[in-house]
DNA sequence: TTCCGTTGTCACTAAACCGTCACCCTACTG
DNA sequence: CAGTAGGGTGACGGTTTAGTGACAACGGAA
């Protein structure tokens, strides 16, 4: 889900994180002082870091600055790790620019939510925008699709699909790009299961009354139409 | 661009949350204590009021109890500044009707975030109106709840869940959003916690005749709906 | 102290949903 | 007009997600 550099010398809790990160759906990318995860910076940008207070070496709250005096790596997301007690090195500390703390010992599930809680935070949230096409009317907040005040009912894939036909009008997409969009890039599935939710979502539809507002391109793919034909 | 009452009675931290503020574009009062803060209430009402949980003489809890009893400063938003670990604190603090907490040591990006976002929050919620759905009436002056007159029991959680769901009506909140508005941000509980307290709350209301008010939206969240479909 | 109310979590059940296939139909090709 | 490829369609496990009852931990009240 998620890429995650961890910095922490101590090879213990480095795979006790490195095992939760995992078991909660994220990609650990494991670095044992500072100067490797300056390495592992330069190669690619994780999503968060998770830095120990205390490093051979370069201190993490050093690295922390660094990070956050580099343009570069000034928007990735910081999560200390620090050991109990020693209050007041924190509160300067955390004044270089840490999202959020964690004191060792802590539990994985603790941890897991941290990282949870910063991600969110973090990713700003999706086009909440009503859409609205020839009486057909689809509300991501509410989560509703009414046709003409009647309410319709889709299944969460249907409406994901409708969502990005509704916001994508009059223009063919061809399976493969469905596929990416709806169902998200990574996934591997058959392209003619897209047949199969067309299907559900022009059956909805039409029980509805919208007739053939999503029409077939031979060879090519499908595409939402007000224009009847 | 709002102004914010610091009641801080640690010269360092007062001092670090001042800048903070200053720094995104707030504008800091300061009180040490209390008596000072009220003293400065008599003058203007801030937008915001940022408090800490211990203080010299009159205690953080105290001082919110007094703001919310008040009809003049009722309508001020509390952010509580409370100790790690001191969970408890939090759930009474709710109560009393602190609008979000943050921990010490805490990140001045983090303070600056939630202060953004309880503005935010407020502006369309007036919190301490008795809100009525549907013959549904709930009352946070009186902690009461009732449906066409006769009286629902709920415990402490499902009051603010309810209440929740009430000055946000309509929309579809995820497990997660339910969390940081309910329970709070950084409360560690079990998504699944959100279902069995959804289902607590239902059958309260359904003893009270109230069937299907709150709906679930697989895959999403849940939403309050008086619209029965 | 004991009792009671509340809470978070778990295990289990029920239901919805998804992806896939097989088969059929249609439209284009020569 | 037959052949072929692409799309429509219904059905069927398997998986995911939500509903539900039970239970232990905890704090406050008695």
């Amino acid at each position: 889900m998620a890429r995650i550099l961890v910095v922490e010398d101590e090879p213990s809790i480095q795979e006790l994180i490195s095992v939760t990160l995992t078991r909660t759906g994220h990609d650990p990318l494991r670095a044992p002082d500072a100067e490797t995860a300056l390495r592992l910076l330069q190669a690619e940008l994780p999503d968060l870091v998770l830095l120990d207070w205390m490093l051979p070496g370069q201190s993490g709250i050093d690295l922390a600055r660094r990070l956050r005096g580099d343009e570069r790596t000034r928007g990735v997301p910081i999560i200390m790790l620090t050991a109990r007690g020693d209050e007041q090195s924190k509160v300067t500390g955390l004044e270089t620019g840490a999202d959020d703390y964690v004191t060792k010992p802590f539990s994985p599930r603790e941890l897991a939510a941290r990282i949870k809680a910063v991600l969110r935070r973090q990713k700003p949230q999706a086009t909440e925008d009503p859409v609205e096409i020839d009486g057909l009317r689809l509300d991501p907040a509410t989560h509703r699709v009414t046709a003409r005040g009647a309410a319709v009912v889709l299944g969460p894939t249907e409406f994901r699909l409708l969502h990005f036909f509704m916001t994508h009008a009059e223009r063919v997409h061809s399976r493969a790009q469905l596929l990416d969009s709806v169902w998200g890039d990574h996934v591997f599935v058959e392209e003619r299961t897209v047949d199969v939710h067309i299907r559900r979502l022009r059956g909805a539809l039409e029980a509805s009354g919208h007739d053939a507002l999503i029409q077939t391109v031979r060879g090519s793919g499908y595409r939402l139409s007000c224009q009847k034909e």
